[in-house]
RNA sequence: GCCCCCAUCGUCUAGAGGCCUAGGACACGACCCUUUCAAGGUUGAGAUCAGGGGUUCGAAUCCCCUUGGGGGCACCA
C-alpha cells in the first residue's frame, strides 16, 4: 500500500474561509488517521488578486487551529519544507510550462488566438439562443499560414487542452461512489495557458498533484464538475490519476453555498470574536460528519482516532453559529485556569483599547475571578461584559434599575443604607462571600422584603447592571471599599430623584 | 440552456431491510437548583423519514419517476 498523500491549497486572494478551514481540517484528519503526508501548497497563479497579507492570514489561520502541515512554503523565517518543492506555484512556473510544451507536441493541446472579446461575445451569443455555453473550436485545426496571420495581427494566444469528444468520465468517488460525467458536458477545449504565459487552475492543480504524488484528492462539491477534466489532464500527462472525494458544502441560512455576502466567512473574524480553536476544530468536524455515536465534544486527537471519510455526509450542512458557541462554551470550561487567563488577556487589552474598561486586572485578580467567570463565558470576547465593571473607576447606576416593582426611590435608599451599614460592619471583620450573606438576608428578613429585590438594588448600585456574577462574589472582589463608595453614590442617586406620586 | 450532486425534527445529525410507535445534540417551552445571569439536572413540544410508484413476508434504509434544493459550465481558484 503507497503512503496517504493529501495537500490543502488555498488561493491567497482572500482571508482564509471557512469553506478553506474546513476541507483543509479533513485533508488533515484524514492524513493523520492514516499516518500520510498532509501538504500545503499555494496556488498564487492569480497575480491580479494575490496578496501577502492574504497569504499571511491563511497560514496564521491553519496555525491557530493547530493543523500542521509535513510540507509546505517557506514563510517568514520558516524555512520551505518537503521535497517535491516548490509548494509556491508562482515559483513553479518552468514546470508548468514543459508540461504545457509537451502537450503541445503531442498535439494533446493547441495555441488558440481568440480574443476574450470575441469569446465574450460568442458565450454571449449562445446564452441568447439558450445554449449551453461552450468553446466552439474555431482555433483547433489552425494551418501554419493561420496561426503565422494571427501573429502578425497582434495576437497572443492562449493554450488549449483537447478535451477529447464523446467519452464518459467515470471515477469513484470516496464520498459520493460512482460518478460519471460525458466530455461533451465540458464547455469545448480548455484554457490551460494565459496569453501572459501564466497556467490556469485546472491545469496546476494536475500537474502539481502529479508532481507532488498526491494519492487522494479532498476538496469541495463545488469541485466534482470540474473533475473530469482534471483526469483528462493527468491521462494527457501521463500521470496516475488520484482517488477524489468531494466534501459536502457548507451552506449560508438560505441553503446556498456559504458566501460572505450573507455569512460570516473569515476564519480571523471568529478567532476575534472570541472562539477557541478546539471548539471551532470541533465544530467544523462535525459539520458533515459524525462518529456515529453520541459523542460531541471531541478534542483534535480524538478526531483524528475516529474519522472516516466513508461517513462523511453527501448533503451540504448551513453554519449554525448556535452550536458552534455552545461547544465553544463547553471547550472553555474545559480549560485549566492558566491557559484561560492566557487567552482572556487579549481580549482584556482589547477593551482598554476601545475605553471599555480603564485598567487591566492582574493574574492574580483573574484567577480570583475564574471560578465565577469560566462557567459564564460563551465566547472569550464575553469577558468584558461579564467583569468589565470591576475596572472603571466610576459608576453612574440608573436609579430606576434599582428600585424593584412597588418599591419607591426613598425606600430603595432607606435600604440601601440598611444594607450598606451591615455590610460595612461584616467587612470590617471578614471579607469573604460567606461571611457578607448571612447578615444581609436577616436584614430582608427584618425589613419584610423579598431577596430578589434587595439583592437587585445592590447589584445594580455596585456593578450598574442587572445581570452580573453572584452577587457576594462580586462584592468581594470589587474589595470593601469600593463596594461601600459604589453604595454611597447609588444612595446619593436615589435621593436625587423626584418623589413620585402615585 | 446543458451536465453533475443531494433530500430524516427549525438547525447539526444517528440510522447500511426487521432493534424505528425514528435516537442524540443545538435552539425553544416547563420544572428543579437559585440573589440576577449562566452552568447543571429533569422534562416537553418538534420529522406521516420531500411526493409517487415498485422490489420484499417486511423499507427511512434497495430501484425508478416526479418535485424541490445545491453546484458546475471563465485568459478565478
Amino acid at each position: 500500500m503507497t503512503e496517504v498523500r493529501v495537500r490543502i491549497a488555498p488561493s491567497p486572494t482572500g482571508p482564509l474561509h471557512l469553506g478553506t478551514a474546513r476541507t483543509a481540517l479533513f485533508n488533515f484528519l484524514f492524513a493523520r488517521h492514516a499516518g500520510g503526508t498532509f501538504i500545503l501548497r499555494l496556488e498564487d497563479t492569480d497575480q491580479a488578486r494575490s496578496t501577502d497579507a492574504f497569504e499571511r492570514d491563511i497560514i496564521d489561520g491553519l496555525h491557530w487551529l493547530e493543523m500542521t502541515w509535513d510540507e509546505g512554503p517557506a514563510v517568514g523565517d520558516e524555512p520551505e519544507c518537503g521535497t517535491y518543492g516548490p509548494y509556491r506555484q508562482m515559483q513553479r512556473l518552468p514546470r508548468y510550462r514543459e508540461a504545457a510544451d509537451r502537450l503541445l507536441a503531442e498535439d494533446k493541446a493547441y495555441y488558440c488566438y481568440c480574443s476574450p472579446e470575441e469569446l465574450d461575445a460568442e458565450r454571449r451569443r449562445q446564452e441568447a439562443a439558450r445554449q449551453s455555453p461552450r468553446y466552439n473550436g474555431r482555433c483547433a485545426q489552425l494551418t501554419a499560414e493561420q496561426r503565422v496571420a494571427f501573429e502578425a495581427e497582434g495576437r497572443e494566444p492562449v493554450v488549449r487542452f483537447r478535451i477529447p469528444p464523446d467519452r464518459t468520465i467515470v471515477f469513484d468517488d470516496m464520498i459520493r461512489g460512482h460518478v460519471a460525467i460525458d466530455t461533451s458536458a465540458l464547455g469545448g477545449d480548455l484554457v490551460i495557458v494565459r496569453s501572459d504565459g501564466t497556467p490556469l487552475y485546472h491545469f496546476t492543480v494536475a500537474v502539481d498533484d502529479a508532481a507532488m504524488a498526491i494519492t487522494h484528492v479532498i476538496r469541495g462539491e463545488d469541485h466534482l464538475s470540474n473533475t473530469p477534466k482534471h483526469i483528462l489532464l493527468f491521462e494527457a500527462l501521463g500521470s496516475a490519476v488520484p482517488q477524489f472525494g468531494h466534501l459536502p458544502l457548507i451552506l449560508n441560512a438560505d441553503r446556498t453555498k456559504m458566501s460572505k455576502r450573507k455569512s460570516e466567512t473569515a476564519v480571523a473574524n471568529y478567532r476575534a470574536e472570541g472562539f477557541i480553536p478546539e471548539a471551532f476544530v470541533n465544530y467544523l468536524a462535525l459539520l458533515g460528519w459524525s462518529t456515529g455515536t453520541e459523542e460531541e465534544v471531541l478534542s483534535l486527537p480524538e478526531l483524528i482516532d475516529r474519522f472516516d471519510l466513508a461517513s462523511v455526509n453527501k448533503a451540504g450542512s448551513i453554519f449554525d453559529r448556535e452550536r458552534l458557541e455552545w461547544l465553544n462554551g463547553q471547550w472553555i470550561r474545559r480549560l485549566s485556569p492558566d491557559d484561560l487567563i492566557d487567552r482572556l488577556r487579549p481580549f482584556l487589552e482589547a477593551e482598554v483599547a476601545a475605553g471599555h474598561i480603564e485598567w487591566l486586572p492582574s493574574d492574580g485578580e483573574l484567577r480570583a475571578l475564574l471560578p465565577v467567570v469560566q462557567e459564564r463565558l460563551p465566547t472569550l470576547a464575553a469577558v468584558g461584559d461579564l467583569i468589565g465593571f470591576l475596572f472603571v473607576k466610576d459608576l453612574e447606576p440608573d436609579p430606576a434599575l434599582m428600585i424593584p416593582k412597588r418599591w419607591d426611590a426613598a425606600k430603595a435608599a432607606s435600604a440601601l443604607r440598611a444594607a450598606r451599614r451591615t455590610i460595612a460592619e461584616v467587612g470590617r471583620v471578614s471579607w469573604e462571600a460567606d461571611e457578607i450573606e448571612p447578615p444581609l438576608r436577616r436584614l430582608v428578613e427584618e425589613g419584610g422584603w423579598k431577596v430578589g429585590d434587595l439583592f437587585m438594588a445592590i447589584r445594580v448600585a455596585i456593578t450598574g447592571r442587572t445581570v452580573s456574577p453572584p452577587l457576594f462574589d462580586t462584592m468581594v472582589a470589587l474589595g470593601y471599599e469600593r463596594t461601600l463608595a459604589r453604595i454611597d453614590r447609588a444612595i446619593e442617586r436615589l435621593e436625587a430623584q423626584p418623589a413620585v406620586t402615585p
